[in-house]
Order: C-alpha cells, then sequence, then structure tokens
DNA sequence: AAACAATAGTTGTTACTTGCAATTAAAATG
DNA sequence: CATTTTAATTGCAAGTAACAACTATTGTTT
C-alpha cells in the first residue's frame, strides 16, 4: 500500500475545487449581468427538469427551501421563472422558465459547454478516454461512501 | 471527434462540484464548532505556510484583502491566529497560528486526511494509478487555459 | 369523521461572505 | 523630494444561507 497515494488524491481535489471556484466567478458563463449566482444555479437546474416544486429544487441545489424560495423569488422578479400553482396538489408549486428564461437558460448552457470543450481540448487525444473514465469512477467512489 | 466528449466532461465536473460542495459542509472536517467555513480555510493555508502576509493569504484564497482581513480578524479573536507586524516592511504583517491554532490545524488536517484516505479506498486497487494521473491531467488542462 | 401529524411553501430574523471605495501609513521610484 | 505604488484596515452594500415561526394543505390514526 502507498501511504502517499491519498494524500495525493486530497491535494489535487483541494487544488480541482479552487479552480473550479475561481472559475464560478470569471468564466462569464454564469450571465452576471442579469444573475447572481445562486439564481444562475437555480435557473440550470429548472431549465433542465422544464418543472419542479420549490421541495424538490431544494434538494437538487443542496439549499434550505426558505434560500431556495428567495432565489426563486428573485428570479420571478426578473421575469425568468413562473410559479403555477399545482392542480394535484395544493400547497405545491410548478416552477418552469418563462420565454426569455429559456433564452438565458440556453445562452448559459452553450457557454458552459464552450467553456468545457475548450478545456477538454487541452487534454492529449490519447488521454480523453482515459480521463472520462477516471472521472466516473471518482465519482463512484464518492457515492459509494454514501 | 466524439461530439458528446466535452458534454460528458462538464457534466462529470458539474456532478463532482456539487458532491465536494455538499462534503464542505457535512463532513464535519472543518471543525464547524468553532470556526466558519472561511475561516477554515485560511487557517489551513496559514498553517501549511506557517508565516504569511496577509496580502500574499489574500492571493492564496482568491479572495479580496478586505475580506481576508476580516476574516483573519474572526481568527484573532477566538485565539487561532497572530499578527506580528513584520520588521522589514513596516505595512506588512506576519501571519502565523498560535499554539491553539496549531492544534485545530492539525485536526482538520487529520480529519481532512481520513476523509479522502475513505474515497480513495472506494477506488479499485487497479483504477487508483490511473485516477491520480488522471487528476493531474486534468488540473494541466485547466492550467493551460490560463 | 375528528384529531393529530406530516408536508409545501413563505416570511422574519440573524449570521457569514464578499467586493468596492476610501483612508492611512509605509515603501519604491523617478 | 515629489509622486506613485503597495499593504492593510474600515465603511458600506449586496448576496447567500439557515433556523424558527407560521399558514395552508394533505395524510394518518384512532
Amino acid at each position: 500500500m502507498n501511504r502517499a497515494q491519498p494524500k495525493q488524491f486530497r491535494e489535487q481535489i483541494r487544488i480541482l475545487e479552487r479552480k473550479l471556484g475561481l472559475l464560478k466567478k470569471n468564466n462569464g458563463s454564469c450571465c452576471a449581468e442579469v444573475l447572481t449566482l445562486a439564481q444562475c444555479h437555480a435557473l440550470v437546474e429548472i431549465g433542465r427538469v422544464e418543472t419542479i416544486s420549490l421541495k424538490d429544487l431544494s434538494v437538487i441545489l443542496a439549499i434550505d427551501m426558505s434560500t431556495t424560495s428567495r432565489t426563486v423569488d428573485g428570479l420571478v422578479k426578473k421575469g425568468y421563472v413562473q410559479r403555477i400553482p399545482s392542480l394535484e396538489d395544493r400547497r405545491s408549486v410548478n416552477i418552469s422558465l418563462t420565454e426569455s428564461g429559456i433564452i438565458i437558460f440556453e445562452t448559459i448552457e452553450s457557454n458552459n459547454n464552450a467553456f468545457f470543450a475548450g478545456i477538454f481540448t487541452n487534454i492529449p487525444n490519447d488521454e480523453k478516454m482515459n480521463v472520462l473514465h477516471a472521472l466516473d469512477v471518482i465519482l463512484a467512489a464518492f457515492d459509494q461512501d454514501n
């Protein structure tokens, strides 16, 4: 057993985390002119599922419902999201993107895809498959830990 | 060229990012009873370099000097960090851990190492080297993008 | 069916994090 | 020696977030 490997692993993840944190701020792919970061995250998740309850959205975003509610408030005020009361359960609201919300969503998705495509081209061709596989292994390792 | 690969890559990073975000909150390795998250990050960086200026710390943490100054304030109030005016440059302060700060630092480091060692054991033995290599490749790809 | 418990959502309050601008003091530069 | 740059701090404003309390439904239990 190599005792250094887990530490190396920790260090790599740590550095990656910091790089990702920087990106979130600096690469303009979150439409910072019109959205805050939290709003960007919420909007992307709503756009992906098309319609979702506040509860489910809070689970996906891993933030409290109160925070989620206020984040959605902001998106509604800006006209990117609508709240439609559910007919099946009158406690619940169906949250979805408006037309202008969809435009923003698609902008963010394409910016983001372009950004990661750029990073990905920096990976040597004979490593690409390997990297994708390794990431799957890493994600599985995290999942396994519950 | 596989058009799906960059998107897969983006998605994997996205999921990893979210998992890491959750961890930061939920695995207790940041001494949440006594430290806020920002304080934990700062304390770890200070502990690693032993002594550092506020300026350099703000560069490492990638946050504004004003924010860094206030984060250090909190650590000083709690008795984990000391500010010692530099003798070479009287504008500058040398920031370092106190004895109780070192104890917290070592606790965090060992908690964190244990946590990542746990994740790492979930990776099949014949994949371990591969994963470490792939992470290096990924980090290099991010660096290359400036 | 009435009483009780659980769930979805909102609002009040509080705390933490952060950045920008202005200020002070001390180098560094010309 | 005057000017500019740098290190650090403080005032201010905004964003992010959780917890507690509350309303309105829905589900469950007796």
